[in-house]
RNA sequence: GGGGGAGUGGUCUAGUGGCUAUGACGGCGCCCUUACACGGCGCAGAUCGCGGGUUCGACUCCCGUCUCCCCCA
């Protein structure tokens, strides 16, 4: 028989990635993307993460991120779910405010509101239209006809209706406290804001002196310039150095003021002197302090970053600057013992990276603690994949003690729906019916309904951008907007999302969907690492070491990038991002490619009667099965990739397939061996090909439809482990004889395709007939 | 200071009590064998961070220790 019988299906030598795009459309056109709730089936609903567009290039990391929740997608539906998987773009924020600023030369605080937050959109606009054009070439199966914006006004609506509704519960109020205050951001933040980096500081020792007894108290700081603010000394109680000086008093240097020795616990002996002085505020220690020991709070920072009033000669100057100066100045009175460089945590913001200042600020607040224990419980009780990152979100709620300051003094979020009455000051909040923009409307009322008065004045503030994000699961669940697709999609099935935002996007939409529903939002959450570069370092734009997406999308496709998503790194570990490595995926997709290009060439028999070589590959393909299946259970994407990469590389095309070849050509067998390979082959093959879809869905589905025909490889079901193993024994045997086989021939020097005089080993005298052939073995 | 995670060939990684430790990338050598040179075959390269203990037996369990990462104070 002619090898020129058997023309290949599929006609070229390696994956071309420009086909990738039309088969997006085709997978538009057949429906892949919708969700049909008239369609049996349990319902699969992913909450995804609306990415941010803060800035060009998008991270390399984040493209991976999403092409692993594309994944569980394909994955849910190839398990047969009726799966929804929406797809929004998040837009509130600060960070497209930064970016406005800097990309228009413009100032957020002497532009009009109005023009900064249309060239905000402007921005948003673009990065947003680049962004969708990668998540679409990355072949993400969301509903991109239907996708959602979180600065709609269909969502900022949602977002004020909640706040209302909370107000009207009490569950909202506002207060002046102590807060966490960004002046480069000129806002306020909160605590899950807030990053510490450890920064070399200097630790200042300035003599005190004691009133009473006018001997010298030293006191360790790295805040001298809040000498200003001190209003008491603490020592520990145990501290037999300062037994003596319990409850006497001591003079501020330079400043004068008379403040109180007070033992307490908080003071640590072995830090510095043991003498601690107390400011409104250096640091939340100092809060807890002032409330306790009820002292009197002075500002000396405002809202700027400079120094107030009560700072005398240092009123204006920045902290920074009035820290070096009073530290002169202490100096040259002789005041300083002496200063030792220490590395100090240090309280930054996340997104500015601006050292934070504790400032007493007017500011909304939500009331957490009580909901606290529930969280708890549902964070045990919630499935999480990894499990070990349920740690994660535990220490973070396990630590929250204050409650949640959610106004901003930004522009470009959700307006805080509140007029006040300029008569008798009391608030007015609207019907939660749609959006409001209170610093540029009028309220929807006449008359205060308090006093009767005319006029209000709207509050100028925004809420944190994480008010809008924490209500995502009710957004794609039209939570009160539509009653009967919210009661069949919420709560929702998973939560899949980056192990950096747990605190955050986490922590507040389990905070707010528990208590605006009285449920969990979902039951699982998937947390995924982050990526960093090829030297393990975290990625940022300051470092120039960021990788845009687009070009390696387009260099290597899809599926190439994703089969590298997959492969990288177990779920939730790290991964670093290097080209070559999304190179050498590409490279299996291309194996794959021609291992499907082989077996093309041959018919597809409805069934055969196996030989060994036959029984023993099924063996092996439903072991691959079982442990891949296991992986896609936990949505580790990393267990399967690997596994079939193993096994077509090193198992199927290595051993069988040469194995089978000679069969499969049909010379020197009969016809009915010949269709046992073939039905093999193309077994083997298909099971691969299903397999794999979820993580590489182009080329599984290009080969599907080219040789099997019909819909996409992505309406199919997964295949089950249906073989009998029991031939699995044989598997070390056989690969053991034919690497002995090809180190004989090659230790001669001889071609593989010579003939070779060889005993087959007793436990392969099943297979001796196929062997005979691979390796042309004369007895 | 407390908590969590991790340390396996040059690099990344599998393996959680059992024979000579998995695979990938890179390196080197040989080979165009009718799916694939974007390939095949092979070679070199790891005392599994360090020290102790449990055990017939430890990369795997326990204790200590060092280093790195994350979280909290």
């Amino acid at each position: 028989m002619e090898s020129s019988s058997y023309a290949p299906k599929i006609a070229e030598r390696a994956w071309d990635p420009s086909i990738e795009q039309h088969l997006s459309d085709e997978w538009t056109k057949e429906g892949l993307y919708r969700l049909d709730l008239n369609k049996k089936g349990r319902i699969f609903s992913i909450d995804t993460p609306p990415p941010y567009p803060s800035g060009r290039p998008w991270h390399i990391g984040a493209a991976a991120h999403y092409s692993q929740i594309d994944m569980i997608a394909r994955t849910a539906r190839m398990r047969g779910y009726n799966t929804y998987f929406p797809i929004g773009i998040d837009r509130n924020g600060l960070p497209v405010e930064i970016y406005t600023e800097k990309k228009y030369g413009v100032s957020i605080r002497s532009t009009p509101r109005d023009r900064f937050t249309d060239l905000c959109r402007t921005a948003l606009d673009e990065l947003e239209s680049e962004m969708l054009q990668i998540m679409k070439l990355m072949g993400l199966s969301s509903d991109f006809e239907r996708y959602y914006r979180t600065d709609s006004d269909e969502y900022r609506a949602l977002t004020q209706a909640t706040f209302i509704k909370m107000w009207n519960e009490g569950i909202i109020y506002e207060a002046k406290r102590p807060n966490n205050y960004c002046s480069a951001c000129g806002t306020t933040i909160a605590d899950a804001e807030v990053i510490y980096e450890d920064l070399p500081t200097q630790l200042v020792h300035v003599a005190f002196k004691v009133e009473e007894t006018g001997q010298t108290l030293t006191i360790a700081t790295t805040r001298p310039e809040l000498l200003c603010s001190c209003q008491a000394v603490i020592v520990h109680p145990d501290d037999e150095r300062y037994k003596a000086l319990h409850h006497l008093h001591t003079t501020t240097p330079i400043f004068n003021g008379r403040v109180e020795i007070i033992p307490n616990l908080s003071a640590k002996m072995e830090y510095g002197s043991g003498a601690v002085m107390i400011c409104s505020y250096g640091d939340y220690t100092d809060v807890l302090l002032f409330r306790e020991l009820k002292l009197k709070e002075t500002v000396a920072i405002d809202e700027n970053g400079r120094m107030t009033s009560v700072a005398g000669s240092y009123a204006g100057l920045k902290v920074k600057a009035a820290r070096e100066t009073i530290i002169k100045d202490l100096t040259e009175r002789g005041l300083v013992e002496k200063v030792e460089t220490i590395s100090h945590r240090t309280p930054m913001c996340e997104r500015s990276r601006t050292q934070i200042e504790i400032i007493p600020m007017t500011e909304y607040y939500l009331k957490q603690l009580n909901t606290v224990p529930k969280i708890q419980r549902s964070a045990k009780t919630m499935i999480f994949h990894p499990e070990s990152h349920r740690q994660i979100l535990l220490n973070w709620v396990n630590s929250i003690s204050i409650d949640w300051p959610i106004s901003r003094r930004r522009f470009y979020g959700t307006e805080v729906p509140i007029w006040l009455c300029d008569k008798c000051g009391s608030p007015y909040l609207p019907p939660p019916d749609r959006y409001y923009k209170p610093w540029k409307e009028n309220p929807p009322i006449q008359a205060c309904p308090k006093c009767g008065g005319n006029s209000f004045t709207g509050d100028k503030r925004t809420l944190d951008t994480w008010m809008d994000s924490s209500i995502s699961p009710l957004f794609i669940s039209k939570y009160q907007r539509d009653d009967a697709f919210f009661k069949r999609i919420y709560p929702t099935t998973l939560r899949p999302q980056a192990k950096d935002i747990v605190r955050t996007w986490l922590y507040y939409t389990l905070l707010r969907c528990q208590m605006l529903t009285g449920k969990a939002p979902f039951r699982h959450a998937w947390i995924m690492g982050h990526g960093v570069d090829e030297k393990g370092e975290r990625m940022s734009k300051s470092k120039g070491n960021v990788i845009d997406p687009l070009p390696v999308l387009k260099k290597h496709g899809a599926d190439a990038f994703r089969f590298w998503a997959a492969s990288e790194a177990s779920l939730g570990s790290d991964f670093r991002c290097s080209e070559e490595r999304i190179d050498a995926a590409r490279r299996f997709i291309t194996k794959l490619w021609n291992l499907s290009r082989f077996i093309s060439s041959f018919p597809q028999p409805k069934k055969a009667v196996l030989a060994p070589s036959d029984k023993w590959l099924l063996a092996e393909l439903s072991k691959l099965v079982k442990k891949s299946l296991e992986g896609y259970r936990d949505f580790n994407f990393f267990i399967p990739s690997n596994l079939i990469r193993e096994f077509v590389w090193n198992t199927f095309a290595a051993h069988y397939v040469e194995m089978a070849k000679g069969r499969a050509y049909g010379t020197g067998f009969t016809k009915s061996q010949q269709q046992a390979a073939w039905y093999t082959l193309h077994t083997g093959l298909k099971t691969i090909l299903l397999l794999l879809s979820p993580i590489t869905p182009f080329s599984t589905d290009f080969v599907w439809r080219q040789i099997y025909g019909g819909r996409s490889i992505s309406f199919a079901r997964f295949p089950r482990p249906a073989w009998n193993t029991r031939f699995s024994v044989k598997t070390e045997k056989i690969l053991e004889f034919n690497s002995t086989v090809w180190n004989t021939k090659k230790s001669k020097g001889q071609s593989l395709k010579e003939p070779i005089h060889i005993e087959i080993p007793e436990e392969l005298k099943d297979f001796a007939q196929d062997l005979k052939a691979m390796h042309n073995i004369q007895q």
